[in-house]
DNA sequence: GTGTCGGCCGTCTGCCGACAA
DNA sequence: TTGTCGGCAGACGGCCGACAC
């Protein structure tokens, strides 16, 4: 992958030299992650943002709040710089990005056929990941490892010892060094993690319910990584700014620079935020001008499961409408209305991007309408204006 | 005090019924700290509220930020809800304010005669501070109560036992309660809080250096507040929002409220801000239409004790000029350029505004000559243009 | 194959006065 | 007056196999 990681951020507090490894990183961030390859050209919506703070903040948008007349539901922007972060206290996973808004011009100049999509999530092989017991996290033990994992990412023990056992040396996300006593005993035997077990799950905070990786990687290193549960009401409003403000912040942010041309910063939380709302160019112009979907249309679409892998779901669609009619017309976040032909009550989206869905077609694939328009960066019916500095409000 | 505190609040996750203590949160948040009466009229500083953000994300505020040219450097507004909090994670002290900016109608009526100012931070009588030791707060022992502070605060112990000795209950912010054994013993003979004591030290995670606050309040309850020291760095970058949206964010939110004379929410973190933002009217008035200061002029601030009281530096004015030329022409915030005469080195600001410092005189206050235009609320220095909701880029 | 438990040992918590700053 | 320490007793951390699901 082409985007740098770990580069200096004065916005980080996580000191000066910030080697964040980039495997560990996707693997605490899931298999459905991926990040846009820097320098290439990508879709930002202010909308997909806004439920990523309306998430963070525990609170939905106001409908006081304005809408920002000038600024369209997507944004098409290079990105000119992707770092990958974790929070100093929680270890949670996020993205920095920087974007440029396209000029009209450079719009124009922009190729919207479907390219190569590269940068899907570049998961470990050799790794497992394991959701902790009450046992894993109580102090009256240690760690119980799968034996398969244990079989599959530690490096084999030495069976003439008596008990088996080696010492693990792994590093998390901040580089910080832990070790564990990997020991085979027990009555049926088993593997577990004991001396330096508990010192992690106290360090890291961890409850039962959360869940913890261990990569082995090619340079034959062990790295750990934890994934914490949904406990979805933990999460605490910031006191910074309100929720309203944040928002406005957001939004006057984008249409800032879309009206300048200049670049501006987001934050991507992968694991609160419901979707991804920065999509590579080429897969938006796939899903959006190059796939027939209609209502009664069957598709799949892939979810996490509990051990960090992926499955498939299929559904129906069921509407192709605005999700907001009144503040994003005309918008193609969450456009697609859905049923899940498995669904556990309110578990999944009942609403999906074109691009998180793969329709299942059983004949072959036709041109599709918008394909004769392929120079046409907007359909009619997506008012892609210029926007005049004048009418924002900003010096 | 008139506010309301504890008001149900849904961006809270303090629970439902949030009682949080008026006479904690006050002594928590110092003894400089006042907050405005509800329905009275204050000023706001947006300069102020830029600030705290900037010290909150430990980034000053990006020179490309656009500025609101409708957006004035002070808004006078009603103040129409106070609710104090305290973070669930680290017991911070902040308070969430909303405001609603007066129409030029309602300005012109507004009395800006100097009133009463009413709500001086109310500290409790009978309370002690202390920093903690490293022996506080170590697993070896408990805390050392110093004498003059047990006797003054905590309920007299029976002296006929042997040793003196009592439960002492007392609860914090979050209305948790918390069970110390106080004893009397030792040789020399010494105030301790022993068993119960560790629980508290690692629940609330205290390390030398930071504070405990125990209140004797009229009702024989033990209040328990903590002040942790200034850990500057300790501070995170949210993770939620860029700094840049956040500041744009604050601005557009007031700028928003002031052209459509609707409320707005902001959040006061009287620990991390460096001052006030939200004055009130009357001394807003009082200090700057009703008192005269000029170059050379000498004059006392008032500043926190380690031990929790105040006392006054002095210092003389050397100059009286803009805080930030291009952005805040013409704004009160932080206009006056001052020397200290003890100044231990960057310790206290170099600019002060009007309404923190006293100046001293030596002679009888005659009228000032801005005495003359009362009714006018705005010298011709000062434009208060109305705003045009055209040029806000708002729907 | 793995989660939880009783048993058992060792370390560290935590209460005490001594002592010194 | 109060911060830190050595001493000591008891609680809990943490390693073990047993056992059950």
């Amino acid at each position: 992958m082409k985007f740098s990681s770990g580069e200096l951020n004065d916005q980080s507090a996580e000191g000066e030299k910030n080697y964040l490894n980039t495997e560990l990183w996707h693997a605490c961030a899931g298999p459905l992650v991926s990040l846009p390859a820097v320098g290439s050209h990508v879709v930002y919506f202010p909308q997909g943002h806004s439920e990523q703070v309306a998430v963070s903040t525990n609170k939905e948008v106001d409908a006081q709040i304005p809408n920002y007349s000038s600024l369209p539901p997507q944004l098409i922007c290079q990105l000119h710089n992707v770092t990958m972060h974790a929070d100093i206290e929680t270890d949670e996973v996020y993205a920095q990005m920087t974007l440029q808004p396209l000029t009209q011009q450079e719009q124009k100049e922009v190729s919207f056929l479907p390219a190569d999509l590269g940068g899907a999530s570049k998961q470990p092989t050799n790794y497992f990941c394991k959701t902790l017991t009450a046992s894993d996290t109580s102090t009256h033990g240690g760690f119980s490892v799968p034996r398969r994992a244990a079989e599959k990412v530690f490096p084999p023990l030495d069976f003439s010892l008596q008990p088996p056992a080696q010492e693990l040396i792994g590093r998390d996300l901040h580089n910080n060094e832990w070790k564990f006593r990997h020991i085979f005993r027990g009555q049926p035997k088993r593997h577990l993690l004991t001396t330096g077990w508990s010192v992690f799950v106290s360090a890291k905070r961890l409850v039962a319910g959360d869940a913890v990786l261990f990569i082995w990687n090619d340079k034959n290193e062990l790295l750990i990584g934890i994934r914490r549960a949904n406990r979805s009401q933990a999460m605490m409003p910031s006191s910074v700014l309100s929720s309203d403000s944040m928002h406005l912040g957001l939004l006057a942010a984008a249409a800032h620079a879309a009206a300048t041309n200049s670049r501006f910063t987001i934050f991507y939380n992968p694991r609160t935020c419901p979707s991804e709302f920065v999509i590579a160019l080429a897969e938006y112009v796939k899903a959006v001008y190059h796939t027939r979907v209609s209502v009664g249309m069957r598709f799949r679409m892939m979810f996490e499961t509990e051990e960090s892998s992926v499955r498939r779901y299929m559904g129906t669609i069921t509407g192709i409408t605005d999700l907001d009619p009144v503040r994003w017309p005309n918008s193609h976040w969450r456009s697609v209305k859905v049923g899940w032909d498995e669904s556990a009550a309110g578990e999944r989206q009942p609403r999906v991007s074109l691009w998180e869905i793969e329709p299942l077609t059983t004949f072959p694939m036709y041109p599709s309408p918008y394909s004769l328009r392929l120079k046409r960066p907007w359909p009619p019916s997506l008012p892609y204006t210029g926007m005049n500095n004048d009418d924002m409000g900003f010096n």
